[in-house]
DNA sequence: GAACTCTAATACAGTGTTGTATCTGAGTAC
DNA sequence: GTACTCAGATACAACACTGTATTAGAGTTC
């Protein structure tokens, strides 16, 4: 089939995408310090010039990728939290949580990379925080809506709840990747639920 | 002062012990695959012969480090199950277990590593598994002691719980390293304590 | 104390990675 | 269609890291 042919501009987005999809893909395979320049060119099918044309550095291109994961993520939370919420769906949604927030495998391995990353580089951290943030407060307003709904007082601060609530999809997550087989999808979500409903329906 | 006339076994365990220190801090600080056997060696004041002649590789270095922490963080627990339970005490244990998994920050990093490694790598994630078993175990059992006690049916099976208290503890405990002040180490024991109070005292 | 045996140092060869400096060719403007 | 410009390729020089093969020297055995 005849290749469209594309503007320059259309050209160096096209690049700057494959880039950050090659990125995803080899750093999550051999983690963001293993994961050199070469490989992500390589994967993308450049060479090491369209790289350096793009970004000033893989901590730079790293950025770029979570921030449009992140974009994507907040999307699809301002769904929940444009809808009208009724008590039913609240259970639902959270326990839904569980599964939607990293869309697969590879996102949440390059999220847990980009925390780990931040540990150690605090311009890094910086941005990672002000994601994990946002996210937080998205969650918080959902919580909070929830209890006005219920008209009863939330046991912790909604911010805390949603901080608590991250983590322990995080914590699970984490475990059930790297222990496979050992906690059924099942078992995860109903002790998910059992947690969750102890907390917010108590 | 004079230095004491080891054995050649004294002074080789003690070329271990030095490497394995060294290993945990440079792996701490640089992350395990950007930490080179240089860089380790070079910290325990070494060179490159001292370590391929106690280690086959730097993971095989990686998991004596973590088995020598397992160790110990196992004591720590046996000691609570040891113990005679009260119901008072179990609360108690449960907010400070929090403080006390990672017996400091270093050691935390070095398990976030280690499970990162152990997405990728088959045989690495057998050996962390097992150790992560191990401490699911001894705390399903602290779990299942409560309960009994209590005289109450577990909302859910004893080992999901605990599995269940290990992530959240992780996942809390992960947030809050690397976006540190967002939430304090009180709002986080705090937030902790409602989640659990709300699943174990319902 | 002489011969022996390990631990750890040293030397070395090979490979992978980085960033820059320069070049090329396809899109653009006139 | 000619000159221009910018995305991306290529070439290069410096460096870091790995693992093995060999060596030195301190501990051991008799």
């Amino acid at each position: 089939m005849a290749r469209k042919r594309l503007t320059r501009e259309e050209s160096r987005d096209q690049t700057y995408q494959r880039l950050l999809d090659a990125a995803a893909h080899v750093i999550a395979k051999k983690g963001f310090a293993a994961a050199s320049v070469e490989d992500i060119v390589a994967q993308a099918g450049y060479t090491r010039g369209a790289f350096y044309s793009n970004f000033k550095s893989k901590a730079d291109l790293f950025i770029a990728l979570l921030s449009q994961d992140h974009q994507c993520v907040r999307q699809d939370l301002q769904k929940i939290l444009d809808a009208p919420l009724s008590m039913a769906d609240m259970q639902e949604q959270i326990s839904q949580y569980y599964v939607q927030v990293y869309r697969d495998e590879k996102n949440f391995i390059l999220w847990a990379e980009a925390r780990l990353l931040a540990l150690r580089d605090a311009k890094f951290r910086a941005r990672l925080n002000a994601y994990c943030l946002e996210k937080r407060d998205d969650i918080a307003h959902i919580i909070e809506q929830f209890f006005k709904l219920r008209g009863t007082e939330p046991p912790a601060p909604p911010k805390d709840l949603a901080f608590g609530t991250m983590a322990l999809v995080d914590g699970m997550r984490f475990f059930n990747e790297s222990a496979p087989k050992e906690l059924t999808d099942e078992a995860a979500q109903h002790t998910l639920g059992v947690i969750f409903n102890a907390t917010f329906f108590k």
